[in-house]
Order: structure tokens, then sequence, then C-alpha cells
DNA sequence: AAAACGGGGGC
DNA sequence: GCCCCAGTTTT
């Protein structure tokens, strides 16, 4: 006996609330390439970056390395004038050149579609390992970012202090087949409607369960 | 658990 | 000027 399923009418719910929202950057990426190499050396890029920077750096770099061997073949200064002025970009270049090696030389030139190998590669974590799941491999995986840390825990999901207990929380109340979808509603949702400091509480259609944590006014 | 990395854009 | 950005690594 199964019990019935309320998440679907909630997300579809939240979904009409980001409606006009365009997508975070790696997702336009993944919707024109759908290739893991693609949607990872973008994910590296969009750490802590507006999503037109990404998305610009992230084209640029295409051109000049439209796959792990170009990529492996430009210098770090090379990728680092790429992709400038993404944030962090000194680190994303020194990180990308070596990940282009290790793939090449230990995973058969391909972008691995398991978890604790994606987690080894330098620059990426729990957010861009679970996204190029996703995105790239289209298995389940949440991935947690500031905006769906601070949704989550706003609007009563979970009560969490960091991500990945906020992945974990989540992936027990949350049934798999929706695990993929939430990840870029949320952002949409923190990014649109419940934003940071000021969010706009008129246009939430979950306010009654809200917590309204670190909320200094609302619009 | 907290600091460091980091330039650009919004307000 | 201050706050924020589809976080990760180091201390």
């Amino acid at each position: 006996m199964k019990k019935k399923d309320t998440w679907g009418p909630l997300i579809h719910t939240l979904r009409k609330a980001v409606q006009k929202r365009t997508l975070p950057s790696v997702s336009r990426v993944a919707v024109e390439h759908p290739s893991p190499y693609r949607i990872l050396v973008s994910t590296v890029i969009s750490l802590r970056t507006k999503d037109e920077v990404t998305l610009k750096a992230a084209e640029r770099l295409f051109t000049k390395a439209p796959d792990l061997q170009t990529l492996a073949g430009l210098t770090e200064k090379e990728i680092l004038t790429l992709i400038y002025p993404a944030g962090f970009y000194k680190n994303k270049a020194k990180h990308l050149k070596q990940i282009a090696r290790i793939l090449i030389d230990q995973y058969d030139s391909r972008i691995p579609n398991d978890q604790a190998a994606l987690l080894s590669l330098p620059g990426v974590g729990r957010k861009t390992a679970n996204l190029v799941l996703n995105l790239g491999f289209g298995i389940p995986a949440i991935c947690v970012d500031t905006h769906v840390h601070r949704v989550s825990n706003r609007i009563g999901w979970v009560a969490t202090q960091t991500p990945e207990q906020t992945e974990l929380a989540l992936m027990k109340i949350l049934p798999e087949k929706y695990w993929i979808e939430i990840n870029e509603l949320l952002v949409r949702f923190g990014q649109g409607v419940c934003t940071p400091v000021s969010p706009f509480c008129s246009r939430c259609p979950v306010y009654d369960n809200c917590r309204r944590a670190g909320v200094k006014k609302s619009r």
C-alpha cells in the first residue's frame, strides 16, 4: 500500500511561481550541448560566479577547447585568459587543466559517471559532482548550493546546518523521481522569489510554512 | 567550524 | 560602499 504522493502538486505549484525565470547557466549549456564534458567544465566555471559571466566564459573556452584533449593542450594561462573574469579564475584554470590531464590518463579520456570518481577531481565537490551526474548522465542526485540550502530550510522541508546535511535530508523525504528536477527548480525559486535578504513573499505559494530565516524585509 | 579564494554587477 | 554569486579547499 503506497502513500499518496503530495510532492507532485507541491512541485507543480513551485514551478508555476518560477515559470518566467531563465534557466541557470549550466542548465542552459545542458540544453544546448548535452555532453558530460561541457556540463563538467561549465559547472566548474560556475562556482560562485554569476550566470551571464559563466556562460560567456564557458563559450569562449569551448571554442578553443571543445574536448578533453584540446583542453589538456592549453596552458594554464591560456585557460585563465579565456575564462576571465569568472570568479576564482586562477584556481579554476589550474583545476580545469588538472582535470583534463587526470581524465585522459586515468579514465580513458571520459567523464566518469560515478560520484566517487568525480569527487576525487580537483575543484569538484558534492554540488558539482551531483550536477554532472544529473545533467550529464541523467543519474538521480540532489545537489545543494546556497539557494537549495536556504530555500529548503526556510520553507520547512528540512532543518539543517550544512549543505551535506541538507542533501541527506532531502534524499530521505523526497521520492527519487524528483531528485533531478528539484535542483533546478529550487535554484530558480531561490533566484527569483525566495531571495537571500529581501524575498518576494507576495509571490510565494508556500508562505504559510515559511520560517523566514534570515529575512530582513520582504517584498 | 571558519577563513581564504576573487572579480564584477546590483542596488 | 556593501552584498551577492548553481562552492571548494585549506587551516
